[in-house]
DNA sequence: CGCGATGGCGTTATCATATAACATTAAGGA
DNA sequence: TCCTTAATGTTATATGATAACGCCATCGCG
């Protein structure tokens, strides 16, 4: 189930994906030197391959990328960076896929939440706090202690929708 | 990862289990005869034994306590099952758990949603549709046409709350 | 500076989850 | 009855994740 080079290109909306790595970089070199947690090589370049691939990205697909370039990789490797990158809430796991996707949210006041699309295979982040609020209420109700959510929506999206309706 | 056989015993608000059980079963004998649906023994011995676990229960642990009475069932045998019992509307997986659960709700204008608790392990099945409400108007201001949710909230529930507490 | 503790990584093995592919059997309609 | 189709049996394998152990780099401390 690796993905196939040419997504990248395949981008909806063009923006300077470069840039965006960069920037997800940037800010987890950030995160990290203020917690006092280390952004180690393996750590880096596996945040890396999960942004530049722009898409939900599989643990194995990441091991054969890392192992592209330096061969000598097993799954612990990039399971451990993965924890790591986890913990530290630089990605998401989305559960529906088995698959992992750089954070573009900040979560002080919401959980994560994904629209992914059938189609393009696109997860968006979205930050809405409604839906975080309307669970908190149901829960308060049921006299439920909310700890982590998982909420992910299927379906299509705008771009997958559009050129799929003439 | 098999459930311990108390589980069950540590039900906490007592109710009659196995009244639960038959109940789930003859509600899925009408909706596969009205549907023209089959049932068949396997399918139906399946759907019994993720309402007897009273947990999300995980497709391995189906498959142990098939062998434990017939000896000669593989994997396909029971994830056919579940295929069957998903189609049908008739089970949920827990994606979080790779674990499957009877369903005990009506879903024509919901999606299925649940409260998971971490220390007694059961998920109860939510029927609010506020949740549906507002992620039907988050999709709908992106653009975005949705096809199904995983909605998985962890925590504690209120008698696990309640106990912990003291 | 050197030393020791800790955390990170390499390596091997294995467990857990899920499906492909093809053979066989059972159910239901013509 | 026979034929078609759906369900199941069976074997093998793909895919996802972790246990366990040893080595080595890093960093705080004397």
């Amino acid at each position: 189930m690796v993905q196939p080079a040419t997504n990248v290109a395949l981008s909806h909306s063009a923006h300077d994906h470069d840039a965006c790595i960069a920037d997800a970089l940037s800010r987890a070199d950030a995160l990290c030197r203020q917690q006092g947690l280390r952004l180690t090589a393996i750590r880096r370049r596996v945040l890396e391959l999960i942004w530049a691939n722009h898409q939900p990205t599989k643990a194995y697909d990441l091991l054969a990328q890392i192992n592209a370039e330096r061969g000598n990789a097993a799954p612990p490797t990039v399971y451990r960076a993965l924890d790591f990158l986890l913990e530290a809430g630089l990605i998401h796991k989305i559960e529906s896929q088995n698959a992992f996707i750089g954070c573009a949210v900040d979560h002080e006041r919401n959980q994560p939440k994904f629209f992914i699309c059938r189609t393009c295979g696109r997860a968006a982040e979205i930050q809405s706090s409604q839906i975080d609020d309307v669970i908190a209420s149901e829960a308060e109700e049921a006299g439920f202690v909310v700890d982590h959510q998982t909420i992910e929506v299927d379906g299509l999206c705008a771009a997958c929708a559009a050129s799929t309706k003439s």
